[in-house]
DNA sequence: CTACGGCATTGCACGGAGCC
DNA sequence: GGCTCCGTGCAATGCCGTAG
């Protein structure tokens, strides 16, 4: 059988493991192992790249070929950018490092920045809304204002016609209403998030992307390694690993992720661990939030047969011409001790081992075939579905691994033959 | 009353088709 | 080969209808 694409070698069943969260029993795909996988050779690609090695920095054909995000969100081009160019220069006034970090992420775009850059002064003391919307209205001949990383939505409640224009609303209102004061006064991410929420337009992963990038500013010290949101992506990718069951559970999932990463670590044979800087190795809850969408990506290309929401992924990745010279944070790096780093990997490996279902009832009883397709080789393979696994679970096994279960191929055939029937009524 | 699904709406990058 | 046109897809949110 050949293998033409980067399919790993297929499992002939389901695979056994599995692990209890929240009370419930989540079988294990191999997409958890190619989430380590993925953020240890991820990290390690930007390193190499930082420490001037030449192309290739990958082997893994995927990562060389498609576009990921860093595993860290706070190395990534755009925010390489608000950190460098919105945060660091310009007043460090709390309510003027507010406003120029929540008027960049309304628009997401450095060109929209640079445009208003060039035609205002960007401070929230000489705000002024019609001069920000003249600037925008000739920066739109060409539609390009807003950046395509996050869909933003315009909320209609701040009585503009054009999209930018009630996103100007919406800036304008949250800082006259006192935001960056409500949320240096939030005790946690968590309490922020809603705050934030509560503004028309700003959902949680909005509201929760936003409080990262502010995070970066000296005023907030938010821990980002005890809550997240968990976006859409991210939940994605946890439906792969742990089936549908994570439903409702995502962020003690997610933490049980980050507890446990040590061991899969070392389970992986992976010494070489992603890291912020030297100085800390291995990933806080947020760092796997933004890994598990992006692992999500990966997973589709790798595992095209453990179904999701979304089947391809066409990004590809195409090679920066400038050497990488990441920054961080003044105050995350560990100058002088480690107070002030807002991520701390103070969960302790874990080494309670994946409980192995028993090995009791090995064979796994084929419910009913779901789909049929024709292999290039010649012959036919079935989608099948096991008696008590959810759909994601289902494999697709040659004609001659169903010879032990020829009532479950009659079925199909009938069941195949009475839909064929059907569309023939249009004709 | 809440919870949840489905659909509309949003801006724009990307890639393929078709044209010169 | 280079250009435009157009369909598709995206780390989203709001609203409305239905189920409980």
């Amino acid at each position: 059988m050949a293998a033409p694409t980067h399919d790993a070698p297929r499992p002939r069943k389901p695979r056994k493991e599995s692990v209890e969260i929240e009370g419930r029993v989540l079988p294990v795909s191999p997409v958890l192992d190619a989430l380590f996988y993925w953020m240890a050779e991820r990290d390690a690609i930007r390193r190499r790249k930082a420490a001037g090695e030449a192309a290739p920095w990958t082997n893994d054909p995927i990562l060389a070929e498609y576009k990921f995000t860093n595993v860290f969100r706070v190395f990534d081009r755009t925010s390489q950018y608000v950190l460098r160019n919105v945060i660091n220069r310009g007043s460090q006034d709390l309510y003027e490092t507010c406003f120029r970090v929540m008027l960049f992420r309304s628009f997401n775009r450095i060109s929209t920045w640079e445009l208003l850059d060039s035609e205002l002064d960007l401070t929230w003391a000489n705000f002024n809304y019609n001069a920000y919307r003249r600037v925008l209205q000739e920066g739109d001949v060409d539609g390009a204002i807003y950046g395509h990383a996050y869909i933003l939505i315009a909320p209609n409640a701040y009585g503009g016609r054009k999209s930018y224009e009630n996103h100007l609303g919406l800036l304008q209102h949250m800082l006259e209403d006192g935001l960056p004061e409500k949320l240096v006064n939030a005790a946690c991410m968590k309490e922020a998030e809603s705050i934030v929420s509560s503004y028309k337009g700003m959902g949680p992963f909005l509201s929760f992307q936003l409080l990262l990038d502010l995070n970066m500013t000296p005023h907030f010290q938010f821990s980002e390694d005890e809550w997240a949101i968990c976006g859409p992506g991210a939940a994605e990718g946890l439906q792969k690993i742990f089936g549908c069951g994570v439903k409702g559970i995502e962020l003690e999932v997610m933490k049980y992720l980050r507890d446990t990463q040590y061991k899969h670590w070392e389970r992986l044979g992976i010494t070489d661990l992603p890291r912020l800087h030297d100085g800390r190795l291995g990933i806080a809850l947020v760092d796997l939030e933004h890994s598990l969408c992006e692992c999500e990506k990966y997973a589709r290309v790798k595992y095209p047969r453990i179904s999701g929401k979304r089947k391809t992924y066409k990004r590809l990745y195409l090679a920066t011409e400038l050497p990488l010279d990441l920054v961080l944070p003044e105050k995350w790096t560990p100058r002088g001790g480690t107070s002030g780093t807002p991520i701390s990997i103070s969960h302790l490996p874990d080494n309670e081992p994946l409980t192995e279902l028993e090995d009791s009832d090995p064979e796994y009883e084929i419910s009913h075939i779901v789909r049929e397709a024709l292999i290039p080789e010649g012959g036919m393979e079935y989608l099948v579905r096991w008696v008590g696994w959810t759909p994601e679970w289902d494999l697709w096994l040659a004609e001659s691994e169903l010879r032990d279960a020829p009532e479950v191929l009659k079925d199909w055939s009938e069941r195949r033959n009475k839909r064929k029937r059907r569309p023939k009524k249009n004709w």
